[in-house]
Order: C-alpha cells, then structure tokens, then sequence
DNA sequence: GTCTATAGTGGGATAGAC
DNA sequence: GTCTATCCCACTATAGAC
C-alpha cells in the first residue's frame, strides 16, 4: 500500500470490485472512476486491457489473502486453536461487513477459466498459496507432509465453500460451522 | 425434459449456459442460438427479461441437482457409503467432462446476490434444498436433527467448495479428499 | 406465438494531443 | 504520463408486422 502511485491504485480498486462483483460485470470505467486514479493512464500501466489489469489483482488479492491467512494462524501454535481461530475471525468480520468484501477469487475463478487460460492459472495459483499456508502450519505442528497436504486441500475447499454459501444466504453460519468440524478433522 | 416447448428448450440451455459461463458472460442471443428455439419468443415468455430467465434457470438446476443428489444418496443405506460414494461419482464425472458443466448455482450466486435480491434468494432456496437433502438421509440414518442440519449445511459448503477448486485448477483432488473426509466428519 | 428490425445503452479498446 | 475523443461492437429491450 504506502504511497499508492496510479498503477496501483488501479489495481487495489479492480481488485475489490473484481471480488465483489465479478469479472464481467465489472467495466473499466467504474475501476477508473472508483480509483480516482488519472483516466487515460490505465491502457499506459496495463496495455493487454482488462484480462492483464484482472490478472494483476487476482495477484494482489492472494499475497494480501494468504498474508491475512499466515498472521491469524501465527497466534496460537497450536493448529487446531490457531486454524478454529482464524475461521471463527472471519465469520466474525462477515457479520460485520457482509457486503464490503466478497469471496476472495472465486467470482474471477468461475467466470473465466473457461475463457482465458492465463487468468485461470493466476486464480489456480492463488489457491495454492492458501492451502500452502495451511499446510505450512501443520508440518510445523508435526503433522506427516502428505496428510497436510491433503489437509490445505480440504481446509481450503471447506472454506470458499463456506464463503460462498455465507455470501449467498446472508448468514455466517456455514463459517460457524466449519470452524466447528476442524477439531475432528485434525484429529 | 420429455417434450421440450420452446419456453423450456430455453430454460434448460440457459441454466447450462449461466451455470458454465456465468450470468453476465452469458448473452441472449446466444441462449436463443443454441437453444434453437424461435427467436423472438424470449420476451413473450420471460416480459421480464434476462433476470427472469435466470430466476427459472436457477430453480430448474436446483430441483436437477437435488434429484441428482438424493439418487445418489439412495444407492446405500448407510450414510457413510452413500454420501462417500455419491462425491466419487461426482470427481469421476468431473475428470471425464471436465468443462462440459462447471459449478451449480455459484457463479450466478456470486456475481448478482447483491444486485438482485430475488435471485439471490433463488440461489439462496437452492443451496437449502441441497443441504436438505444431505439432511434428511442424516436424520433417516438415527442422527439427531439438529446435527444432521448443520452436518447438511457443512456437507454441502465443503462439495460446492471442493467444486470450485476443482473447477479452476483442473483436477478432481479436492473432490476426491473431501470424499476422503466423510468418515471422519460422521463419526 | 413467432419474427424482424431497431432503439438505446454501455462495454473495451485505440489514436493522438499535450 | 495523462487526457479526450471516438470507434466499433455487443448487449438488453421494445415495437410492430404477420
């Protein structure tokens, strides 16, 4: 963030519109006027136009996501405390703000991957970081590589699931819920 | 399905279309070309318009979905088995035709729910009745009620979850542990 | 019920001045 | 680096003939 030149002003407000409202129904005009970034200026910074400016802030959004992710499981050490804590965090942020958010890649993901295989693999990359930090935090508590593995996997699967189904109902009780099962699962 | 009308040779490729594209990539004149329905009818049978189309779109995948699961479900006794073998069947289907479905009901979800209220409640009421589903073979198999809805309600943030991941990366792993899961989930 | 034509809007992208 | 003007296209929606 600190001083935000044009560029990347541009890119934090694409991507907040991007996870909100999804690619296509986000137009360059909006991003522009939202940004208060120069018009004109956007063809200057991205010049292969919306599908680069959508790959750059799918970037954004997973270094700012996974950086979210590795500090609320770096308050407790122990990964059943730290993962239900960053869980229930989030369902506590939801409640909060449902609509200033969104769910983290998943608009992008679902709207494009057919389409642009380039924006597809960036959202593909994204979701690896998730599950990497997820998996990161068992191998340190202990957990066999292969089983935290598939543990991210699962965890990272249950989650945008659980963001998705929150988003769409208006209630954070699939969050809830899902924090509720990690004991079991981690056992 | 059987004598396919006009009114209905368009809903049914529309929720195809929307499911696999999106709302705001899938354009009219492409729901009425490969529909091959007359052109023209569109607005006598949906006056209004797109979001209409979409609402009926979105009900018919949710009662095809939910059929789909509670066939699934019915094939064992056993709710382990059946919900475990029901998301097999899922990550197999999904390896062979990979692009020919994407993900029920979630990309409409999340690209309208907060610009239409009434599809977000159809998108809301279909995510309900697939959870119900899960549900009632739980309360059928002697689980108490209360958690067999929040069983239901995870089951089924963990599948459209594990879809999502699936659908973007390319591979059925997250389909295939979350099956994995079930188990211990159960217990 | 079905069709054509078209209105009207907004999208992404480009050119060229400064 | 920034801005304006503009092109072209696709979209949703409507009007009116048949």
């Amino acid at each position: 963030m600190e001083k935000e030149n044009s560029k990347d002003k541009i890119i934090s407000t694409a991507s907040r519109l991007f996870q909100l409202q999804g690619y296509h129904a986000t137009g360059l005009n909006q991003i522009l006027k939202e940004s208060e970034a120069p018009k004109g200026s956007l063809y200057y910074y991205f010049p292969n136009g919306k599908e680069q400016l959508a790959i750059e802030s799918v970037q954004l959004t997973a270094r700012f996501v996974s950086e979210r992710i590795e500090e609320g499981l770096n308050r407790h050490s122990d990964p059943v405390v730290a993962i239900q804590g960053f869980i229930d965090d989030m369902a506590k942020q939801f409640q909060e703000k449902r609509c200033s958010e969104g769910v983290p890649i998943a608009a992008v993901a679902l709207e494009t991957s057919l389409t642009s295989e380039e924006l597809r693999k960036a959202c593909q990359v994204a979701y690896e970081k998730f599950q990497d930090v997820f998996t990161r935090k068992l191998i340190q508590s202990g957990y066999e590589e292969n089983r935290a593995k598939e543990l991210g996997i699962v965890i990272n699967s249950m989650l945008e699931g659980a963001f998705l189904i929150s988003f769409t109902t208006g209630t954070s009780k699939p969050l809830q819920l899902v924090s509720k099962q990690i004991p079991v699962l981690l056992q």
